[in-house]
DNA sequence: CTGAAAGCGCTAACAG
DNA sequence: CTGTTAGCGCTTTCAG
């Protein structure tokens, strides 16, 4: 490896003034700073960002903690998540959890002591005790889909409003009952939809049925047979809730294979407006998350952490960011009366 | 941060005992030992792999650089990579290129100054020179998704071979004539693919016909339209091949738009098997490529790169893995005659 | 404006 | 078995 000291020796200067021109910070005579910069250019030189993280006790990387890019709500995010980190000159790297508490500690440990400057956790996973912990300690970290007491910062939707919002628009369009796949409910999020499906239900006079809810729903073979017994059993449900797109598919599939239409016999409706759900047959209807803003706005808000921290020594007082969501009524359940 | 030095002072020993414990190799009494594991637990010392790095010239991370996460291939070979990596002790970090050789190489800057042990890419950029460079400065690393002369490790499929499989079944099941949807042939794969489409082709006697190869494919919107004014112009087009799944549900949509019947008016038949595929009605025939597999074994052979390298100061004489293909036949296609 | 020197946290001879 | 010392590549006073 080519260090600071080959450019010095080339330019006949010391490793500081080499060190200088890098940072541009102080004064170097135009004359010494082009000897440098050839010497540079000629030795294709690249500083050791590790010796200069090691030396300044941080860096330029963030971490995106994720459940799987297996889920799909995570491209989008991502995606905003690495322009507004690139935009800010910081480098994102994605690190998949499977929301599997010990690697996501084995990937915070790694992380941190590379010094990685902040974390967004896109993770859901129900104890947070060792993401508070790391806050605790100072680490500049924003959750994206989880939310355990108002004590940590974060960009999220209000997932119980998403879940009455989709349930209101099934209620709206049916004749039947309206079941819901709400998925494991240990992880906050579907517990908070499977609430705002409750209100919505109430709201139109009803009580939610236990039979109509379909726990299990995290293994996607299950879901589909469980799907398949509910519906061959109640023959008045005419709707289903699955509380994401990803469920929804598999919700369809079974649907099909029974032989019933949709949105005729039955109305699919997802939440989250994950990308295939446009391209699916029938395009399904459901309600979006703005994915792209909301890793966007995590990131500018460790950034903020960030610079923050360094001013006065110390992370500023959490904020939760709630942003809005939107029904999109595409062909898999029947017009609004 | 708390380091080495408060440990030794609390043990009442010095850093390097306190070193020697951790690395666990050298002897050291029970005793003292005893009394640092105590002092770390205590004070709940973490090392900060960040000097050991700088000091050793290593570390344990990997880096998997892929295009996107939104392209469906890579979960399967993501999750594939990491379980390997896991098992090794490494931990792997994904990073979305989206194809942008600037990003790609600011990736590689950044993750090679962070010493990163070894690159898989997944990328399928076309050029790769800056690539063949790292290998030359002895970077440990494999190619899954693109193939540029034998001079570089990879772990890939036979493209050429998956893509006249597919055509192949498409001829045994059609009547018409068939049509394909390439994707961008500046991207090696693609091109290979369209060749095993043509050898499929000649093989039964046709020739390929210009007028069916969708380029611009690219572009969901753009292959939508392309689709539908290619079935239009064209009546006598019964099959088409997207050369993979993702183009093959846009493909779909578009057919099915058309108000025609999948697989009765128009069979489409996909490359990847990614996990969509299943779920989508109909169902995706297509030709699975082993992704898991892809990625466990990209991991391993960097594995085996970086020991090889640790024992004999350079790289080993590069290898080409060919991992086999098949076909899934689901319901997107006809029966075979 | 520039060089010398110290040190970030850790490891690895080298003594003892 | 354990401490001392030097140094990984870089930054940052402190002199000059």
């Amino acid at each position: 490896m080519i260090g600071l000291k080959d450019v010095a020796d080339r330019a006949g200067v010391s490793a500081s003034t080499v060190s200088r021109v890098l940072a541009g910070k102080s004064y170097v005579s135009d004359e010494t700073r082009e000897r440098v910069r050839e010497a540079i250019e000629y030795l294709n030189y690249r500083p050791n960002t590790l010796a200069q993280s090691l030396k300044s006790g941080s860096s330029n990387t963030l971490a995106l903690v994720i459940p799987s890019i297996q889920n799909q709500m995570f491209p989008h995010l991502a995606r905003g998540a690495e322009d507004a980190a690139r935009k800010a000159g910081y480098t994102l790297v994605l690190c998949n959890t499977y929301e599997d508490k010990e690697l996501e500690l084995r990937y915070i440990d790694t992380l941190r002591s590379h010094l990685t400057a902040g974390f967004i956790f896109g993770t859901m996973l129900s104890s947070s005790e060792h993401i508070r912990r790391l806050r605790q300690e100072g680490v500049p970290l924003v959750l994206t889909s989880r939310l355990h007491g108002d004590d940590m910062d974060a960009v999220v939707i209000d997932n119980r409003l998403a879940a009455y919002r989709a349930t209101r628009h099934l209620l709206a369009t049916s004749r039947g009952r309206v079941a819901i796949a709400p998925g494991n409910l240990s992880l906050g999020i579907y517990a908070d939809r499977l609430e705002g499906y409750k209100a919505a239900l109430l709201e139109a006079g009803m009580e939610a049925d236990t039979d109509l809810i379909l726990l299990n729903s995290d293994n996607k073979e299950q879901l589909y047979t469980d799907v398949r017994n509910l519906l061959e059993r109640e023959k008045d449900i005419d709707a289903i809730f699955a509380t994401n797109d990803q469920k929804a598919f598999v919700v369809m599939r079974a649907v099909h294979d029974l032989g019933l239409r949709i949105p005729r016999d039955v109305a699919v409706i997802g939440l989250d407006n994950v990308e295939m759900s446009q391209w699916i047959e029938p395009p399904l209807t459901t309600v979006a998350q703005p994915l792209y803003d909301i890793g966007r706005r995590a990131v500018e808000k460790v950034l903020d952490i960030i610079k923050y921290k360094e001013e006065h020594g110390r992370l500023p007082a959490p904020q939760i960011e709630v942003l809005d969501t939107e029904l999109i009524i595409r062909k898999s359940t029947r017009e609004e009366r």
